[in-house]
DNA sequence: CAGGCTGATGTAAGCGCTTACGGTAACCGC
DNA sequence: GCGGTTACCGTAAGCGCTTACATCAGCCTG
């Protein structure tokens, strides 16, 4: 980092103070036309760049967010982050990614870090971290918006699906497929949307469930295969099977191959996110929705607006999730 | 950001000055027992925590690296930025993450705001801005080490697979097992492992290769399916197809499964990657590994040398693909 | 006991910006 | 021709830190 040129070089060229440089450059003040040509010319010439932790010192503003999520490796995470990418990046927001490997140590760690760093705010998913916690951070004036997390604050805003409707969907799908004994692979059970997908589950199965037919695969390809085949194990007889992500169900599906079944024939199988790759598994898969693109969009529109400073009016935001159904489910 | 305390207010109540406050916070000098406890006792009561937009300010660095790259969404490159990730934290950087959308104007714009925010360097993958024009920004001071591009550059280091060697050993592996019409569905062709794939693929044919064997997959499930649908118009009788990533290896395996052929039975398929969700597909499939954990270590290591001002002594580092078999190949 | 160290701390400049405040010249209306 | 605008610009303070340099007390050495 060589020397770069900074204001003062601008405005001695440019035959001005620094004042004028500056409001020229932020369109702040009025500037006359040839004061601002030369000003160009000289910022031309010296190849010059505002040094923005100069100005973030001053302003009190970084202009970048910070998004907080356990794991980037989940497509579904991964979808979330370029729609918050997509939508930050107009605004002049950059991004910052903290990957917390769902360690609530972690995810405090990183937040002190981030309140150090005068990031402006964060979007947080699937933290572990006691919402008191994080409700400090909040009333310390660090906006915070989370995702897919329920979280029982009224100071911090929350967008997610409806994760119980969700899984009421895949299972009366199935119910309305004519299967009667359907298992359910669980996400992992410390967090609350894995509880949310199961209740849904249940409140479909009206005429009352089966413990044996739950497993839980915390929402991973080996944890859904090592679910399913537990599962195939204690009840050889299932005929249908909710997945609590697609991930999961990917590990089922290969699962259910391995044992020789054939799917939909033998088993329908039903995930729950529809990732980009899920249209392409053998065959297809039948899944619940999640709008990821609203969730990012409005996630990131909240903490924009948290940021500048405008009340926020709705605190909760369930967006409705969707039966996309393929070829990995027929009836029983 | 409601007034947050400042060393100001430590230096206060702790009856000091603020330049042994940040002495004793930051380690660096002297300070007698008494002291320092004094201060930590008043950091604790007033909640004070360093702003670090100051202090890059004047030490000049931000502790933060950008990483670059044209899609998040990629399970690959998921993949790397979590290695980077637990590499880089452990030094005490943050990451800022960037994605391009493979437009080479978006990549010059980021970097050109990574300067600006004084980011103390850049992890740059599948780039498509020309080499000359990220050169600038190195010569420029700034550090920038590439992954999985090869730049003709002598200021860059770059770390990636050896690309022609992986489409070799993936070639082989369905020569092998006797295969001749072997099928290629490539990436991008204006990215250079695209091409360098593709290359390895063409040497391992010995005999020579079909022009109608080969369609553009572009890296993804959509192009990959696409890719191979045409493929199976034109050539009917292929028994064999190396895609370019596991992405659109899907693709191929969907295609192939909607057109009622039956893996490995009637087509083998390897792709490249290893992503971890390829050994639960269905099949699973046989691929080419990159050692991603590794390539990512390695990139970091580089770039925070560079950032230290250590002279790197190895520019290319080229990492050895190994070929995995899985359950998507068999003999002809 | 002078001179020289060493350990501990303070003083103050300065990092590169933004912005409140004030000043000046031109221009307006009556 | 004078008070009041208006358009434009400069002065300088200050954002919250770090650090070169100065200071000073205590201690050692010969």
């Amino acid at each position: 980092m060589n020397a770069r040129p900074t204001i003062y070089d601008v405005a001695r060229l440019a035959g001005v103070s620094t004042a004028t440089v500056s409001r020229a450059l932020n369109g702040t003040g009025q500037i006359a036309a040839a004061t601002r040509a030369a000003i160009e010319a000289a910022v031309e010439q010296l190849g010059y760049r505002p040094n923005t932790v100069a100005r973030s010192l001053v302003t009190k503003s970084t202009q970048t967010i910070a998004l907080l999520l356990p794991d980037i490796t989940n497509p579904f995470y991964a979808a979330l982050v370029s729609g918050i990418q997509e939508h930050a990046l107009p605004h002049g927001y950059a991004m910052l990614l903290c990957t917390t490997e769902g360690d609530a140590e972690r995810e405090e760690q990183y937040l002190s870090l981030l309140r150090a760093k005068q990031v402006d705010g964060a979007l947080v998913d699937g933290l572990r971290l006691p919402p008191e916690r994080i409700a400090r951070f909040v009333e310390d004036g660090f906006p915070i918006v989370c995702l897919d997390r329920d979280i029982e604050s009224n100071s911090i805003p929350l967008v997610q699906v409806n994760n119980r409707l969700g899984g009421r969907l895949a299972t009366e799908h199935l119910l309305g497929l004519g299967h009667r004994r359907i298992a359910h692979v669980a996400g992992a059970r410390e967090l609350r949307i894995s509880e949310e997908r199961l209740a849904g589950y249940q409140t479909a199965l009206t005429d009352g469930f089966d413990e044996q037919l739950v497993a839980e695969g915390k929402f991973t390809e080996e944890g859904g295969h090592a679910a399913m085949v537990g599962l195939l194990e204690r009840r050889p007889d299932l005929t249908a099977v909710f997945a609590a992500n697609d991930l999961s169900a990917l590990g089922v599906l290969s699962a259910l191959a391995a044992s020789g079944r054939r799917i939909p024939d033998d088993v329908s199988v039903v995930g729950f996110d529809d990732l980009r790759l899920s249209a392409f598994t053998s065959p297809p898969l039948t899944t619940i929705q999640q709008p990821a693109i609203e969730i990012a969009q409005r996630a990131t529109e909240l903490l924009l607006d948290l940021i500048r400073g405008v009340q926020v009016q709705q605190l909760r935001h369930l967006l409705e999730p969707k039966l996309v159904v393929r070829a990995s489910t027929a009836s029983a």
